[in-house]
DNA sequence: CTGTTAGCGCTTTCAG
DNA sequence: CTGAAAGCGCTAACAG
């Protein structure tokens, strides 16, 4: 169970390697290699009889041994925590596009600080990835550093307004998507727009978020007390408690602008509980349109940004530079879209 | 960037390998991979040398090369599909364990059916992984035949009622948890009791939650006509279409039981937006507890069965396994427990 | 405590 | 079209 590769195992048959179906197909082991890697270069019999001694025997190929002589078919990635962010979106879209492609996903999840990001991708590194897509980013330098030296292919799945990425980099602009969101929020006549997000520290994305915020309110002759922006942990009872504590700063606030879904979808049962109408006595926006943002009632106003999309987009950019594709967009931005719905 | 392993590598330094670390720490490559194995083994001076070099250089071992002939530190895992189901609680609790362990976890997911399930378990072995955890396991007798022959070390999270594992399993009774949701709600004194499922057909876990509901309305002297039954996406839509269905079908209905909170969070959506009180018009019940569940408007009674947990005593119950234990448990239960809230 | 040798299972390279 | 030899980067096993 325990027994390293090869060797007879337990009760079954012996796994068997590459040398003992060639063997039993009367061949030599390259050309069983080349039967699964180029059939065309085998004579059709040849094949034949390899693939039949395959099929009797079940043969799987140690991959390990594979890659390590010749092309990499690992896709590592690290990801914030998967559960209520969205993430898992764009991990299937990501894990969907890899195996469509024969690779596989390594993956690492986290709340990440500088150190344990860098330890996250040194044990990426250490597969000998064909390429690695970064999500949860704080961008320590060292990390930066680690893989600019290492000349690895990179997808960054990020903020995509004014940053330089490793080397590639996918994903929208939350700057633009909050100052959207907001501007919208504006011309549908709300005043008082109060802003929840996420903690910001060290994320790029969040921040973005919140000075887009901020921009379209000035742009639009709107004042930004800080008073009205919180910050919460990313669950609907934080949604539920920015609630709470904005309408004590401001009892006037109109509308809530949330930084994710979660934290919208919990202020609007917090209305629930208070049984204030939406969006009449306080209205609600959302960000991400997750599936039950349309099912909500009543159905939330949000930003939507297609997770699954950006996942398999991310893949598919990493390919690209895989096959040494030229001239390849360092930037991939991908739409975004206010929807429009009834809480605000 | 696409260039394999070792060598130059575009701007940066090279990437080096164990044996240049040596060369540069005057020692030989052994003594370098064992002051990385097995510290104790190495003289503190040699050692501090040797660390020293990594430290400046920047080494990261080669995994692949590593596991070939040492120790698996790969568990393969393939988990149905992340959105929507709380299966992202149970990756969550497998990645923090496996990372703890000092194992990667290679990630397959989708919506399999037999022959793909048996492809992604073949992609998983040619890994060579310590071992294997299933969730999303439609059981095809080749998948089967094909894990015990290997001798595998194999935790399935499944259902645990009566089901003899191909090694091990993690989880609930899915019987026991429905009977005793049904149960309760027909103490609770509710007497017409719908029931959403999400697609049972080759799934064991929610076929033994609808024969819980039958055989709790049986053992308690009620009818359970089938027409209270339906079968819908798992999709917070879902739960609204079966609302719908299910009132149509009968006026008098008390509760309907949703086998996922997410189905059942639809349902208290589609109550809202009918103007329907819950739980005095129509109750409802979920399965899951996830986060949303405490927060929601009613608050969502519901069967919570804690997936993290689940996923990190599958690697904990791996672990063990791979370390040789003995009498080790095939079944690990899992405790459930009905939360009464408001919904119903 | 340290080094040497051999080889994991496969595929590159080069020769038939 | 097929095969033999060599070696990917590391570590088990065995010296010293």
């Amino acid at each position: 169970m325990t027994k390293p590769p090869g060797g007879k195992t337990g009760n079954g048959r012996p796994r068997l390697g590459m040398k003992e179906i060639a063997r039993r197909a009367g061949v030599a082991p390259m050309t069983v290699s080349r039967a699964l890697a180029d059939p065309d270069k085998v004579s059709p019999q040849t094949r034949a009889r390899i693939m039949e001694v395959i099929e009797r025997e079940g043969f799987i190929r140690n991959q390990l041994a594979s890659s390590m002589r010749s092309r990499r078919r690992i896709v590592g990635t690290m990801v914030p925590p998967l559960i209520n962010s969205g993430i898992a979106e764009q991990v299937q879209g990501m894990t969907d596009a890899c195996h469509a492609a024969g690779y596989q996903l390594l993956l690492i999840q986290g709340n990440f600080d500088t150190e344990a990001e860098e330890q996250a991708i040194r044990s990426l590194l250490g597969w000998q990835p064909a390429g690695l897509i970064l999500q949860a980013f704080v961008q320590s330098p060292a990390a930066r550093q680690l893989l600019s030296d290492g000349d690895y292919a990179v997808v960054e799945i990020s903020e995509i307004r004014g940053r330089d990425p490793i080397d590639m980099a996918v994903g929208v602009s939350n700057f633009d998507t909050a100052y959207a969101m907001t501007a919208h929020l504006i011309d549908k006549g709300y005043r008082r727009i109060g802003f929840v997000s996420t903690p910001a520290h060290g994320n790029d994305r969040l921040q973005q978020r919140r000075i887009g915020y901020r921009q379209a309110l000035l742009d639009r002759g709107h004042a930004y007390p800080e008073s009205l922006e919180v910050e919460v942990p990313i669950t609907p009872l934080g949604g539920a408690d920015a609630l709470a504590m904005l309408v004590e700063r401001d009892s006037a606030l109109d509308v809530i602008f949330c930084s994710s879904d979660t934290l919208a979808i919990g202020a609007v049962q917090e209305c629930h509980r208070r049984g204030w109408a939406i969006p009449k006595r306080l209205a609600i926006a959302g960000y991400g349109d997750m599936d039950l943002a349309a099912q909500l009632f009543p159905r939330l106003t949000t930003v939507r940004v297609p997770r699954y999309e950006m996942g398999r987009r991310a893949v598919e950019q990493l390919l690209r530079r895989l096959a040494g594709e030229a001239d390849l967009p360092a930037v991939v931005p991908i739409g975004f879209e206010i929807v429009d719905r009834e809480s605000a």
